[in-house]
DNA sequence: CTGGTTCATCGTTTTCTTACGATGACATGG
DNA sequence: CCATGTCATCGTAAGAAAACGATGAACCAG
């Protein structure tokens, strides 16, 4: 009921490439770990709304859910401890955006376990 | 104890391109259940295995990894539903590869949150 | 047919996850 | 200062997931 103007929170485009490995033991625990903070329909849902709004919104994103804002704030929580969002305090409100950087590392991270593979040739 | 002949199981790399709606409800929970497949470090490096070694595998997956073979069995019944993995029966044991088609699709969902976001100027 | 190998499934325990309502922290408008 | 709106956290109950050993099905070798 509330709709408020998307404030220019969540900076930092932040392109710089990342460093870490894409296979060995860590890559397998970083898929692991951002597969599952992805595995569960409502915090895809809220992934896709933060995606969908250009700018990062507050808790709208409870209106368009059919959960308690409790356990909306728990998804967001799981989302935010894998970096996949990001939250930002805006007065009594909070403000939550996409962290493109995570989502980008998971696609590589996914597309390493293809590349090794054979069928690379196919592969892009 | 065995390192047996990988068997030419597992063939049709089948390049179709996929039908599905890359958004909306369904895509989500495509996602969704595609990730909590991967979100287990057990199952990550089963698919790290069965890419790593070219052509498919049996049951050596059970001798790299530090679990008995029922939960191991359980991992693979887990990928196999999701449709990262396929199994064929090859005698006695069961061969298992890679369903690389699958992992494409998810790179594919996973990168559609990042396209309909704000950053695809770097997004690639 | 018999015994051995390979793997899936069953049954169980333990732990994690999900969901909710209730409560609390905090900033803002009056 | 007080009331209100916004959000996080706590406590809890229900359900799912993970791990194991034990058992069973299927296949070969002899």
């Amino acid at each position: 009921m509330n709709q408020k103007n998307a404030q220019a929170c969540c900076p930092a485009p932040n392109s710089e490439p990342d460093l870490r490995p894409i296979e060995g033991p860590e890559a397998d625990d970083e898929l692991a770990a951002l597969s599952k903070a992805l595995g569960h329909p409502a915090r895809v849902q809220i992934l896709r709304i933060l995606a969908r709004k250009t700018a990062c919104i507050c808790g709208d994103i409870v209106d368009e859910l059919p959960l308690a804002q409790s356990t909306v704030s728990q998804h967001l929580k799981v989302l935010k401890e894998a970096g996949l969002i990001r939250g930002e305090v805006d007065g009594p409100r909070v403000c939550y955006c996409l962290e493109p950087r995570t989502l980008r590392r998971l696609k590589v991270l996914i597309a390493g376990l293809l590349t090794s593979h054979r069928t690379s040739t196919i592969n892009r």
